[in-house]
Order: structure tokens, then sequence, then C-alpha cells
DNA sequence: CTAGGATATGAGAACGATAACATGTTATCG
DNA sequence: CGATAACATGTTATCGTTCTCATATCCTAG
């Protein structure tokens, strides 16, 4: 049905193999040889088949990008840096969405190995060890972006979560906030993690005593933001500023102040990890933003070294953060030069 | 290096071909047989190739997923909603963002049609149609989304833009506004001519006299939306609300308006089709909202169809929209009830 | 002038599965 | 009881490439 090389081959008047090399600019093929080939193909309309070349040659060029949920802007934009990438170097990419879903994950691991992906980038779950463990095994190269993984050495990408948080923290101190409660994530996942340290040492660091009282931790959903606003807001000395630490959460947060009827930032700043991207109509949410797309171009780049040198030295590339100051902290200094947002780019701290 | 199905029928002591019947549950198998190879599968931890299977059995699973910019929570949702499906039905998708870049459409074609694709969803531009005839022509089927393109006749889903063009603009009317602007996507696009179509019969139905200066075309840009709000709201006798074909064009004439020093909703309303999803951190803009992630799975569902019988006839799927209220549209419906937004089914108009 | 490298091409096997076909055994039924 | 259907399995060809190896020509240096 299809045309195939040899079809090409026999129109050209050379061997398979010849138009294989000519297509492929792999050993010597003479100029006029190259020319007839060439023609042929346009002629015929010939399209190779991958799936026979994948076969002989043991690579599809095909990655595969797992993550909880692409809905979240955060991983949306990490996703197109991710397929930028991919497709400028010949690979495509498989998106999966697990929504931290064992079975899904399962099914998914599954149905890429049997596809022969030649990579994955992938932002683990406390679930999934298994997952990387079994990457290993069968020695599919893959990259951990946003979080790290303890049992696990594997190139990795990442924001400077301790530092914009730092930096965020500090933001809020020099606005005049004394109170500032945060709501971190996981305490099982390495930001979470990063994002209360920088904001313990921001404290630490003008001199505020830390009050353990004002850090929850739970989940990267907006259910529990709510749960866990109306829990620090009913304190006997509640917060004056609030700090989510991720963007989903912070929506839970907004709601639940909503509702209980306090005005942001009147009554209570809040500000975030994670940008809601352009769309977050009305540009409201001071945040710390991840450069999302880059993240994602690098982890594509780092699989691409993986591959050209699987010996090489694992990578931890972290990059910086940016702090996008909008209404929601309170300070005014973006409104002061008449503009939406300010952005702020982040500088390590100490070390 | 890899475990083969041979292996596997070794050492369960039976042909290569039984095996892959035992596996694939096609043909007759031994009760006793199936048990031995289940367990030389496990023992081996054997994983199937997908790619040597593909050869032979021309299918790849494969489906691909081809928009413009994955970026707007539009199109985010749609990919949720085909991943879902496909993922449901045992294939992977292929995600192409193609930026409207001619170049990019070419080189996504050669790629996916190399890979021998079994289907792909395709949200066509006006350059698409030489893609959509390259798939006609080889045999690949596709589901159009969100747009229909005149010369091509194939399987499609969208939301219904003019019933929900309709709707909100009635709900503009009954709140008291009366000269409303709108701003159009480009003429080219089915999808803003049924929105203005259905914006033309509401102003019609009220008994207003339509307004052909109220209308302007353009692009589904926020550039574009910047641009075109300046003009409309400079005019002699200014607008008292603006209707934004899509959700990128609302942000451009949020930031005009904000830069004009006009306030929404006080100064003048703001709507628009397409939500911004959850993340329009304020829950501000009124949309009509677009049943997205259901238009990604009927969208697969359609493409498995389409391969199930490829002789059947074609579908054009239109599913309603509904009206989400909040607090742009400043009819207050929403905070009278205490909530940040209403949500209401849209009906078709008279057809 | 000749050995060895660069250039150019081809024959045939291999990649790992499924399709097509063949064959034998066991039920089933009139 | 013989025919036919259902069950069970195996052999061989094939999908469309690329890989390995073989061969031949043409230079160019020593």
């Amino acid at each position: 049905m299809a045309i195939t090389l040899r079809d090409v081959a026999a129109r050209a008047g050379v061997s398979a193999n010849t138009v294989s090399r000519a297509l492929n600019k792999t050993g010597y093929v003479n100029r006029q040889t190259q020319l007839r080939i060439d023609a042929a193909v346009a002629e015929l309309g010939y399209v190779p088949n991958a799936v026979a070349s994948s076969l002989r040659s043991k690579k599809t060029q095909l990655f595969a990008l797992l993550l909880t949920d692409i809905t979240n802007p955060f991983w949306t934009t990490i996703a197109r840096g991710v397929e930028d990438a991919a497709m400028e170097a010949g690979y495509a990419v498989i998106l999966c969405n697990t929504d931290e879903d064992l079975a899904k994950e399962a099914r998914y691991l599954d149905l890429l190995l049997r596809k022969r992906i030649d990579g994955m980038v992938i932002a683990p779950t406390v679930e999934s060890t298994h997952i990387l463990q079994n990457l290993e095994r069968r020695d599919v190269p893959f990259v951990l972006i946003d979080r790290l993984v303890n049992s696990v050495v594997a190139d990795s990408v990442r924001g400077d979560s301790k530092s914009g948080a730092y930096d965020m923290t500090t933001h809020l101190l020099s606005t005049g906030y004394r109170r500032i409660g945060m709501l971190g994530g996981p305490l099982t996942i390495s930001t979470t993690e990063e994002r209360v340290a920088g904001y313990t040492e921001a404290l630490a660091d003008a001199g505020i005593p830390a009050d353990s009282h004002l850090v929850l931790y739970g989940h990267f959903t907006e259910g529990w933001g709510y749960q866990a606003t109306l829990e620090l807001m009913s304190r006997e000395r509640r917060p004056d500023a609030l700090f989510a630490a991720n963007n989903t959460i912070a929506l839970g947060v907004l709601e639940a102040l909503r509702v209980m009827g306090l005005r942001v930032p009147q009554d209570v700043a809040v500000v975030c990890f994670d940008d809601t991207t352009q769309f977050s109509a009305g540009k409201f949410l001071t945040t710390a933003m991840q450069p999302a797309r880059e993240i994602g171009r690098v982890a594509i780049n780092l699989l691409l070294d993986r591959l050209a040198d699987p010996k090489r030295d694992v990578q931890d590339i972290v990059l910086p953060t940016e702090l996008v100051i909008r209404s929601s902290c309170g300070c005014n200094s973006a409104f002061e030069i008449g503009v939406a947002e300010v952005t702020r780019r982040s500088v390590r701290p100490g070390a």
C-alpha cells in the first residue's frame, strides 16, 4: 500500500541500503545518486516509516512527560518548554497526567515502557520511587523536575525554592507585616521543605522570633488551602499576611478569606509560590515565579546530554525565581509607578 | 539484551505465536498454557515491544493533538480531556504546539506521518487546509475541535458559540447595558463568525438597533484586544460594555481599561468567551464557558468511532456553553447570594 | 607502481512482533 | 458413527527499516 524505501530504491535504480544512507546522511553517497534519490522521494511522496526504523535502530525519538495535572498553569508552562525543546531536537513528547493516582501511574509506566520511549521527564510524587527504580532497571534515562527524591540520584532541574521563599518573606517583612502565616505543601515533597526553610531563614535574619504555630503542612490543593486558612485566621493573634507554598493553595486561601469577609490586602496580605500565568485576569496575586518554561527546556537538554553520554556526572540545576509584585501583598510599589506588576530577580541568600 | 516474546515462549515451552495469542487474548489458549505463560512473563519481567507490534500490525496506538498554544487554559483543559480519554482507550497522545507558525506545522506534520500516528485531533487555523488535505490523502483520520474549516468535511466537536454569545449578550442587555462593544476574533475563523452572529441576534431580539461600528474584527491576541479597546473606548459615544470573543482578547481589554483609568464594571462591563480556569485568581471575569474537557473527550471518542468504522457518517457535535457570572459584568447576582460565581446553562435560541 | 585510505554501493541478516495458513485434538450433533 | 465445529498450537512469511559485512573504484603518498 504505502510507499516504502524499496520503492524509492527501485525508482532511483539503487539498493535500499543506499537510499537509507542518502536519507539519513550516514555514509557516502555520490552527488548524482543523492539527487536521483531525492527526486524519487519527491515523485513518490515517500514518507519514511519511523516504526520500522525504531525497531531496527532501537531509538524511538519519543520522550514522555509525566506530571500530576497539566491543568495547573505552572505545569502547563513546563510542558510547553519541554515540548519546544524536544521538538527542536526532533523528538515527540507523550503527555501523561497521573493525578497522583498510583493505578494511573502504573498504567502509564507500562504503556511507556512498551513504547520504548528514549527518555522521560518526571515530576515525582512521594509514590514515584517505584517508577523511578523501574526506569533505572530498564535503563530508561529520566530527569526530575521541580522536586528531588531522597533515594534517587538523577539529573534534575528546579526553581530556587529557598531563595524565592526567602525573598518573598523579606518583601513582606519590609512592607511591614510581622505575623506571616505559612501554608506549606506536603512535608514529603522537597520543595515544601525548601520553601519553609527560606521563610524561616528570612524571619531569623530579620530578627523576628519564628512562631511555629504559624506554619502548617498539608497538600498542594485548593481544599487544603481553604481549611488551613480558616484555621490560621481563627487563631487568637491572627496573621497579617499569608504565604501559600503554591498557586493552588493560594486559590483556597483567597476563597476562604472571601467567605470570612476579609479583604486582601487591606485585612491580610496574600502571596504565593508559582505563578498563575498571564491568565490570572486582573493580575492580582504577588508571587514567587519560577521560570517554568526554562525548567522544561533545561530538562530536555539534560535528557539529550544524558543520551549523548550515559556516563556523564549527574547534574542538579537550580534556576533563579523572580518576585512578581502585584497588589495582593499590599506594598503598592507596582501602583506607584503605574503598572500592574513589578518583577524582581531573586538573588541567592548566603549560600 | 532485552527479553523478547521468544524468550517467554522458550521458558513456557510453547511457540512464540501462542505467547502472542495469550498476551493479546486473541485466539484460543489452554488455561494451563496461559498460566505457564503468565508465569514466564512475570519471572522474566517481559515487557512487550510495541514498536515491533506496530510494525507488523500497522497500528501505533498513538494519537496527536495539534493546537496553537497549550498555554491558553482553554486549550490546556481540552488537552486534559483528550489525554484522559485516549489513555482510557490505551492510546498515548503526542502534544504539538504550532504557534500558528507554518514552518512548525510542516515539521510536525512530517514527524507525525513518519511516526504513523493512528489519528489526530486538531484545532485548525486558516493555514491548516494543507495539513488536513495531507492527512486525508494519507488516510490518517482526524477530528476538528473548536472550529470548522470550509473546504473540509470531517468529524468535529465544538462549543455552541452562537448560543453562548446570544446568552451573554442577553445577560448584558438585561443588566441594563445598551452599547455593547464586540471584539471579535479573526473573521476567517468560524467561531468568530458564530459569536458575532449570536451577539447580533440577541441585539435584534431585544429590539436594539445594531451599530456596526461597535463590532471590530482582529486576532485572538492580548495585543489586539488592547488596541481594539483603545479604539472602541475613544469613540464619541463609547460602549458601556465590552464583549471579548475569547479569553486572550479579554486580557488585553482589561489592561487597556486599566491604563485608561476606567474601572470594571463601574465604568464599563467586560465579559468574554472561554474561561480562564480556576486559576483566574479572584474569580473576576464573567465568561461564556465552553466544556473544554468534554470537548477533548468527545474528540477522542469520535476518533475511536472513526477507526472502528471508517465509512460511518461524519459527525459534528456541538456542546452547550455555560454562562459563568462573576463580577466583571456588574450584575451583582453572584454577590447577592454570597458566592463568587453563578453558572447558568445555555439553551439554544430559536434554531 | 602499489599499499592503503577515502569514496561508493550492494547483498543479506536482523530487529521483535503478528498474520496467514496448516494441522491435530476434542466436543457436539444429527 | 461420521461430519462439523470449537479448541489448541505450531511453522513460516512478513512488516520496513538499518546493520554488518563484502566488494569495487579511485586517489594519493611513499
